[in-house]
DNA sequence: GGAAATGTTTACCG
DNA sequence: CCGGTAAACATTTC
């Protein structure tokens, strides 16, 4: 359950319920779960303390009191998980960790059905992973300088549903996020985004970071004392999606069938009567 | 059996 | 070099 939102869920709970704890085993259980990239094998972080849970648009990393952190992408199906005797066995869990602080001892899992999330052990540069210093901020970094986003956005001549998707530019909008932005601002997925105008932009800009903004909330509100619910099928925003996923549904605002077109390897959900292209 | 699924990186082309 | 597109990665579900 990967875009900004669903990927702050997981780091306000890996925040809540690890923070001050010790690692006291790390240990990788699948041969692609370590990012080539990663300066060392998991174990690197054992006997660190965990100072903080940090993340940027879909990256995000455990600061440690060493000068190395663990950082991890969920991909398509990564999830933290702590696990509990009264709930399943998480399974595909590709790395497991041990954590303790004074007497308390817990573990946590990552586990991930595709494979496409990874961890790595970096440094941080600006308090920044290296695996992430491509990456654009997102809407809800105090960095974030929404003009010049707009400016650079402006300039591009793709699709600007492409645009809002390039973590480079922006980051944190997924496919769903991209979706639902892109209806609640009117705007045809195809357009090019150097034939908007800065104000619509503006517009696509204010209803992206609005629609992550209330699910993260919602998101908030699935977590259980001791367990991520980071589970997709529990669908937690799922109820207020107006085009992702709705293909043949109607609008909630005109009525018109929403419409599923190829985008890519993917999908785009739009409304073909108030988003015109 | 085919298609599609929340993402990122790399290769390739103009 | 840049912008843009397509493919590859892996697994499961419908």
């Amino acid at each position: 359950m990967p875009e900004l939102p669903e990927v702050e869920t997981v780091r306000k709970g890996l925040a809540r319920f690890a923070t001050g704890f010790t690692i006291s085993s790390a240990q990788g259980l699948h041969p692609r779960v370590l990012k080539l990239a990663s300066l060392a094998a998991l174990d690197a972080v054992e006997g660190a303390r965990i100072k903080e849970v940090n993340r940027r648009g879909k990256f995000l990393w455990f600061v440690l009191d060493r000068d190395l952190a663990l950082v991890a992408h969920l991909g398509m199906s990564g999830q933290f998980l702590f696990p509990r005797k009264d709930r399943p066995e998480p399974g595909h869990v590709r790395a497991r960790f041990g954590l303790k602080k004074g007497l308390k001892r817990q573990e946590l899992v990552f586990s991930d059905q595709r494979t496409f999330g990874w961890l790595s052990v970096e440094e941080l540069s600006d308090g920044v992973p290296t695996s992430a210093a491509h990456i654009a901020v997102d809407p809800f970094d105090f960095a974030f300088d929404r003009e010049a986003v707009i400016a650079k956005m402006s300039s591009r001549k793709a699709a600007i549903k492409s645009v809002i998707l390039n973590q480079e530019i922006m980051s944190g909008v997924g496919n769903i996020y991209a979706d639902e932005s892109l209806w609640r601002a009117k705007i045809h997925p195809e357009i090019p985004a150097n034939e908007l105008s800065a104000k619509k932009i503006g517009v696509l800009l204010d209803a992206a970071t609005q629609v992550m903004a209330e699910a993260v909330e919602v998101g908030g509100t699935s977590f259980d004392a001791m367990y991520i619910n980071v589970n997709g099928e529990s669908g937690f925003f799922e109820t207020s999606l107006a085009a992702y996923g709705q293909e043949g549904e109607p609008c909630p605002r005109c009525g018109r069938q929403i419409r599923r077109i190829a985008f890519g390897n993917r999908s785009s959900h739009f409304c073909p009567k108030c988003q015109v292209r």
